[in-house]
DNA sequence: GCCGTTTTCGGCCCGACTGTTTTCAGTCG
């Protein structure tokens, strides 16, 4: 049983977990909790880099000791160090912390005067009444441990960015008519376009005698107020979404944003830098001594570390801060760099509307370039094109060519990959085409080696040009197929074909590490919509913000190239 | 447990809100 970064990150977690519950040196819980980060974020599995002898100490926040234990974790699966700790308290007592408004002393409390180790024993104790006694808790405390427990039990999962936009959205419109409202922005990790959102970070700039805290929990839409300040109010809505409203003045924007846009870890790490220089960093400026020296806007609070400005979708304290040091951040793609698209359906396989249609759409979009690429037959739900039908829709599309204003139609097939790694249709049809996707739509379980193996043969296929979705996972839904990402791009470096960030907000497969990897490999990125009616082109932008994540430039992105270069570097697959 | 134009000790990000208190600990982000 290969050991992946998340196995490592669970244990530093868990022993972060107990260890604060034994009321251990709290410097020493943030150690292995930032362990369990770096880990976690590394992108390429700790067991591959060691075999590779790479050394683990060169990673931050990992020295001589933490360093071994991921050695020891690769190596047997376990950590001793954990094993101990399961020796004086309970596993499951980590899990009891995950109740929101419990953290590791009431916890302690609980095991140690009520014995108390599991959600299951807690429910009862609070339903019999018995925590509301102890030092510390109360009426209240109880009352919301019960809740908190129950909801647990019918836990919602994290929402997808685009469910997150639909109710930030009419919300932040309602906060925009309250009285005094200057500026509305939503912060957090939507500002930072993570593919799933947890909670809405809502940052307000207001005059002193705005009504809109209270306008707030007049909202509609509000299940639950968690708690209800005169600068910060936590709600619920009914969709069981938690929103966060934060009120500052317009003087301290900058550095509210900054805070409260994160990532937690980039915001430690830019303390810090401001320690350094005898600065305090808040969120309502950054102040030598009393005096404030920066805070109006973001890039204020940057150049008093020393630093140019830094995107959100970079601020995951992986390297940003040291390359905006040196003067080397990326110049990140954006929406308007996409010149095409190169994954749509259409009514003939399992998309909703007519080429016409579909083309027209996305040139009101301003895509100069689509590529109509239906399934093959080998996906008998979608009713799959087979050689008769594909050479048909070719000659629709030379038809519709010769009419078209400002987008050209190129020819392309979703083509799937068979189990042995054999592509659907014939070389002869394939032959035809401008571009070939292939794509995984079956057999999700094979084994690692035999799903890569699979992979990289139809890779290697003389007609191949590009691997749509290539983890196939879909958020929330269904986890990635079990292939070695890392060997897939290497390959698809040398082979000279591309690799899709599929824009679908639920699958956004290529994670950001792994657009990382493939522009050091100098591997061209995809952006395309996967668009099955004209409202799918409007995703776009989520495939935008994960290839930003990922710190991918315009130059790193296939389909910012225009259609003369495109067709150059397709050729050269073909 | 990590880290160092402070290099082997002594620091380690910072503030709002709640509940149980009566001056503050605990939790959260």
């Amino acid at each position: 049983m290969p050991i992946h970064n998340t196995d490592i990150a669970a244990i530093f977690d868990e022993i972060a977990d107990l260890l604060e519950i034994e009321g251990a040196n709290p410097f020493r819980v943030r150690a292995y909790r930032n362990a369990a980060r770096t880990v976690q974020g590394l992108g390429r599995d700790a067991a591959k880099l060691i075999e590779e002898g790479f050394e683990l100490t060169r990673l931050p926040g990992i020295g001589k000791d933490l360093a071994g234990k991921i050695q020891e974790i690769v190596r047997t699966g376990r950590c001793a160090e954990l094993t101990n700790l399961h020796k004086r308290t309970p596993a499951a007592l980590s899990v009891l912390l995950k109740v929101p408004g419990l953290g590791p002393k009431r916890v302690a409390a609980l095991h140690q005067q009520l014995g108390i180790n599991t959600p299951k024993q807690l429910l009862r104790a609070v339903r019999q009444g018995h925590v509301r006694e102890l030092e510390g808790f109360g009426a209240k405390t109880e009352q919301r441990i019960r809740e908190a427990i129950e909801a647990q039990l019918k836990k919602k999962a994290r929402f997808l960015l685009l469910t997150a936009t639909d109710y930030a959205q009419p919300l932040v419109q309602h906060l925009k008519q309250s009285r005094g409202v200057k500026d509305v922005i939503v912060a957090g990790s939507y500002r930072r376009c993570n593919e799933t959102v947890g909670d809405l970070d809502i940052l307000v700039t207001a005059t002193r005698s705005s009504p809109v805290m209270h306008d707030l929990v007049a909202y509609d839409e509000i299940k639950e107020i968690l708690s209800h300040g005169k600068t910060r109010t936590t709600v619920i809505l009914k969709c069981g979404l938690q929103v966060d409203v934060r009120v500052v003045d317009r003087i301290s924007l900058g550095a509210a944003l900054q805070y409260f846009t994160g990532s937690k870890a980039h915001n430690i790490a830019i303390r810090r830098l401001g320690q350094q220089r005898g600065l305090k960093i808040n969120e309502y400026g950054a102040f030598k001594g009393e005096q404030r020296v920066a805070g109006a806007t973001e890039a204020s609070v940057y150049a008093a570390v020393k630093l140019p400005y830094i995107e959100p979708e970079l601020r995951e304290n992986r390297g940003e801060i040291e390359a905006a040091r040196l003067g080397k951040l990326p110049k990140l793609v954006r929406l308007a760099d996409l010149k095409g698209d190169l994954h749509s359906h259409t009514r003939a396989s399992d998309g909703k509307n007519t080429i016409d249609e579909m083309a027209q759409a996305a040139r009101t979009r301003g895509l100069r370039y689509l590529a109509i690429t239906d399934h093959s037959k080998g996906l008998a739900v979608t009713r799959g094109l087979d050689t008769r039908t594909l050479a048909k829709q070719l000659e629709e599309i030379d038809r519709l060519n010769e009419n078209l204003k400002g987008i050209e139609l190129l020819k392309g097939i979703e083509v799937e990959i068979l189990e042995d790694g054999r592509l659907d249709l014939p070389d002869a049809i394939l032959a035809e085409l401008d571009l070939v996707i292939g794509a995984v739509h079956s057999k999700f379980d094979l084994p690692g080696a035999k799903q890569t193996r699979r992979i990289l043969r139809a890779m290697n296929h003389p007609h191949f040009s590009l691997l749509a979705h290539p983890s196939g996972r879909l958020l929330e839904e269904r986890e990635p197929y079990d292939v070695d990402m890392t060997q897939i791009i290497r390959e698809a470096g040398q082979r000279g074909c591309f690799l899709e960030l599929n824009a679908q907000p639920q699958r956004l497969d290529l994670i950001d590490s792994y657009c990382q990897l493939a522009k050091d490999e100098g591997v061209l990125v995809a952006i395309n919509s996967d668009a099955h009616q004209p409202g799918g082109f409007d995703n776009l932008r989520f495939g935008v913000g994960q290839a930003r994540r990922g710190w991918l430039e315009a130059k790193d992105v296939l389909n910012t190239r225009s259609l003369s270069a495109l067709r150059k570097l397709l050729k050269g697959t073909m």
